[in-house]
DNA sequence: TCCTTTTTGATGGAAACCTCATTATGTACG
DNA sequence: CGTACATAATGAGGTTTCCATCAAAAAGGA
């Protein structure tokens, strides 16, 4: 909580940005009488402040709403297209890239494939294009974006450095920040994918608004992440939700009771459990034997982390989620006998685009902190650049 | 982050707000100058702030410090005597009360023993006879406290309730807050005794300004707390750091190694761990590896919170962090196999006053975020009244 | 004694806010 | 169709707060 303070064009600046806030918080227009009530403000000091917001494009003046006593109301709604922010999600199998607006409505997105042993180059051209491609859906230029924002998996330190990645052989250490700094001028942030579905689910999705919470990927390589205190946990170096790699918690070796299950003989290890699934949702018993043994070892590292942090929901994201119709009471009831309180356990609603949302409410939470913040000037709205390093 | 504005009156609030802050932050008395550089604002318009602030006794002028070029600058100082505050801690076998100042420097402390099979009305008793001798020890009476905190053990719950409690009897479910309010006008807090144990070494202790910390609470009744992202963390229903419960963590059976230990033959179970660390001091085989099959079994559910948090520092408290010389090497050694980053590992401090000190440091950040708050008045230093329900 | 350095105090001016009275512009109703 | 009512916009006058600037004051050193 930061006491800032400031001369009398500071004070208009925080008015002004209250009004903003007002308005963007509303998701509806507001008259000026609304607006003074929100802010606290008397009605003439509304009116200074939203004709400067308006000259300098942040807020438009809507049709007034009909039909109501007295004189008709000048209405204003917040410019959520002035501005725009792009998501990345650098996955294994796929690269997506989505522009959003200032509200964090997806206007165009790209997409490219990628395989687990596609080298770094190549999916570092596989993430140009994929951006290429939604800025050219969006009909929007590099220098027209405010904020990026990218996920990508393995451990990514304070700076955006990837530390450490298991599943792809040669991405630790990329220089994505610099990749990206080539190709935008904005401010950039790198992040790791499950934090962001986390976010994504918190702000957007199956949690939104839930203060404390614990995002399991529950897929092929497990993992998990936190929103504590209502904001994404990112821990001293970023490797944070790593209890699966306590051998007690038997997260390591918890898909074997899908992939040795009879329902998935032959098939390739990466379809084994959606057919181990398929087949528990029929009612095969050895496969719901399967799935049960795979809940009762999850639940394990989940016990961990509910006891340590009590949050109020668990998210069960990841690929697996698809099939929480036949995971989910197993992971429920395994989970019982090791809580105090068991939190409430939600199936990921966001699918695929979890990664990519998420990375574009960061990229939103950066620049909103930038404005928001008592050097970052409230000037006409314009593509904000990182500063350059002295 | 919440963005306030409002009219001159609340900008001028604003910058006595900064001025208050900058001057307690410093510790030291500071000119005119200093604090138009600290706060941004122009020479004049801190000579106005200051005197306002002064009138209303919430700073005071000191001597000019001797020995400087040009004319000698007259300095002020924040009034931390201005108000105080109450920390109490409620233990299984003592009652602290101590008072501080706005600084969070003690001034007067109260004690009384009690014992694990005291029953509740006795237990409070101790308490008010605790917080009547630090009240007298002060020269203050209890309606110049300006808030109040209080630890216990236990899960307390975000209103203060006492849900679930093992190491006394009759104590869950107490009323302390309406206990405490009828001997107390103003604000009252009730925690988690760990939990501010925690606070306190990381506000004034061995974790100073860490911002990610897991306190261990090592002792006869092992438990933990966490400080994240700078802040205290309470978690939905306040039962947080429980990892000890899952049985594979053997935080329930670990002190069997230290009392089953012929070092400590024949010694009452409260006595044992003493004697086994100070048998273990001066080299005794059998001491030292039941040190070790203690610490191996602490590592475990430490391991499962640091895989989780990756926090920077572990701060080793609680009883037999007296004995840390002994323990921390096994403790460290036992962790590090488990763990991606070995956390630093650094014993308590604080001592038995941990718990007291961290209530002050929570009473405190309690009439501080009223203070700064847009609607608690920057009114002549007044004990705040709680806010009577409607 | 004079000069340099730093703080202090005073004045004028501008920005931003508030209140209150007046005017404008709709709907409702006789 | 005209009047009453309700709400919104506008404008005048006044207050608070801040800034910039400049002369005066208070020390120490040459």
């Amino acid at each position: 909580m930061h006491v800032s303070g400031g001369d009398l064009q500071r004070l208009r600046q925080l008015n002004s940005l209250s009004s903003i806030r007002a308005l963007r918080d509303a998701r509806r227009p507001l008259t000026l009488t609304e607006l003074a009530a929100h802010t606290g403000l008397s009605r003439g000091s509304i009116v200074d402040v939203v004709t400067d917001l308006q000259e300098r494009g942040w807020i438009a003046e809507v049709e007034p709403s009909p039909g109501g006593m007295g004189r008709p109301a000048r209405r204003y709604r917040f410019r959520a297209d002035a501005g725009h922010v792009l998501g990345i999600d650098i996955g294994v199998h796929k690269v997506l890239a989505t522009i959003t607006d200032l509200n964090g409505r997806a206007v165009a997105s790209g997409r490219t494939s990628v395989s687990p042993g596609t080298p770094r180059e190549q999916r570092l051209d596989a993430m140009n294009r994929a951006m290429d491609a939604a800025l050219i859906a969006a009909g929007l230029t590099s220098d027209q974006m405010w904020g990026v924002a990218a996920g990508s998996v393995g451990v990514v330190d304070r700076e955006g450095v990837i530390t450490r990645v298991e599943a792809l052989p040669d991405w630790a250490g990329t220089d994505l920040v610099g990749h990206l700094a080539a190709r935008l001028p904005c401010p950039i942030t790198i992040e790791n994918d499950s934090k962001l579905a986390a976010l994504a689910e918190q702000r957007l999705g199956v949690a939104a608004g839930v203060r404390d919470l614990v995002y399991l990927h529950a897929g092929r390589r497990p993992g998990a992440a936190l929103i504590l205190n209502g904001r994404p946990y990112h821990g001293f170096s970023g490797a944070t939700g790593e209890v699966g790699l306590m051998e007690i918690t038997g997260w390591r070796t918890m898909t074997d009771h899908l992939e040795s299950c009879p329902a998935a003989a032959g098939a390739p290890a990466e379809d084994a459990a959606a057919l181990v699934f398929g087949a528990a949702r029929t009612g095969d018993p050895a496969a719901r034997a399967a799935v049960e043994a795979y809940a009762q070892d999850l639940a394990l590292g989940t016990a961990a982390m509910v006891l340590t942090l009590d949050p109020e929901v668990v998210v069960l994201g990841g690929g697996f989620s698809r099939s929480a119709d036949v995971l989910l009471a197993p992971l429920r009831e395994a989970l019982a006998p090791h809580c105090l309180r068991v939190p409430e356990i939600r199936p990921s609603t966001l699918g695929e685009e979890c990664v990519v949302l998420g990375a574009a409410c960061l990229a939103l939470d950066h620049i909103d902190h930038m404005f928001f913040s008592p050097e970052g000037a409230l000037s006409p709205p314009t593509a904000p650049q990182r500063p350059t390093p002295a």
